[in-house]
DNA sequence: TAATATTGTTATGCATAATAACATAAATCA
DNA sequence: TGATTTATGTTATTATGCATAACAATATTA
């Protein structure tokens, strides 16, 4: 088979970061699957747990994804009675997410095993060098427009 | 406002992934835009460019897809008349994927803009900290499984 | 008070990605 | 050689991620 060049492509730095992060992102669908939890359910139920009473705007805005997105993230976490929606006295719009005590037992099973699988995926490669890219990440990250 | 904490998924190198991702995928999607190109049919139209010949299995081998989605892709390129499908005499069950010279033409275009968008997205990044960057990226490429 | 903005929601569509099942053709093996 | 297995491209289907328009209820501002 002879061999196929990308090497077009490999001067964006844009295609060596999403091929790293499919890598990456594999890797973590496996580790969540036994939780029944994806991405973006994970994320939200993190987020919730570190952040008890924000409300569904905030949260859309700290997870970049549009607020109707966010709605069936709520409610399927809701539903797995991991976190509840309370009314809010001062502003009746909005709704204040809290993780039950179900969605902390889960979010600690489920931080030790993403935290474990990915030092695993990551083992070959030296701390130093990850904390130094993941501070040109940060850059790249806030260098978003608008 | 009080300020959310995502430290906890700041723990995870995939979070800055993505996160950074997000930022270059956007603006490569407004670049891409006014040639009405997607990611992906992007990807493909380069590769095919430069590896005139090649087939879809091997194509979609080095995108990372499976080869049902690409045939929608290879479809649209096609329907274009961005690149041709040849029956192969040696395999007739496989097609040779070529550019045609409208393809060639909108390759040297995009490139140009793309190149220059993630220039200007990333100008404020040293080159040295950037190709360093790429150097750790490489090697979670090289960690997958499978 | 009237106009405007915010919050959560429904509906809708597009893009990305995975799997099963299949016809055709090639390769293997026994 | 003939039978089995494998490879290629395809259709159909589903799940997931992400964006926009439009809306009701509520809050804020002019």
């Amino acid at each position: 088979m002879t061999k196929i060049n990308d090497e077009t492509l490999r001067t964006f730095v844009g295609y060596h970061l999403k091929r790293s992060f499919n890598v990456i992102q594999s890797d973590l669908i496996e580790t969540l699957r036994p939780f029944d939890l994806r991405m973006l359910t994970y994320s939200a139920l993190v987020l919730i747990v570190d952040n008890p009473g924000l409300n569904q705007s905030r949260l859309s805005q700290i997870m970049d994804i549009e607020r109707p997105n966010l709605v069936v993230i709520i409610d399927e976490l809701e539903e797995r009675e991991l976190i509840t929606r309370e009314r809010v006295p001062t502003d009746r719009r909005s709704y204040a997410l809290h993780p039950t005590e179900g969605g902390r037992a889960l979010y600690r099973e489920t931080l030790d095993a993403v935290t474990q699988h990915e030092a695993q995926l990551l083992s070959g490669i030296a701390p130093g060098q990850l904390e130094q890219m993941i501070a040109t990440l940060k850059l790249i990250e806030s260098a978003k427009k608008g």
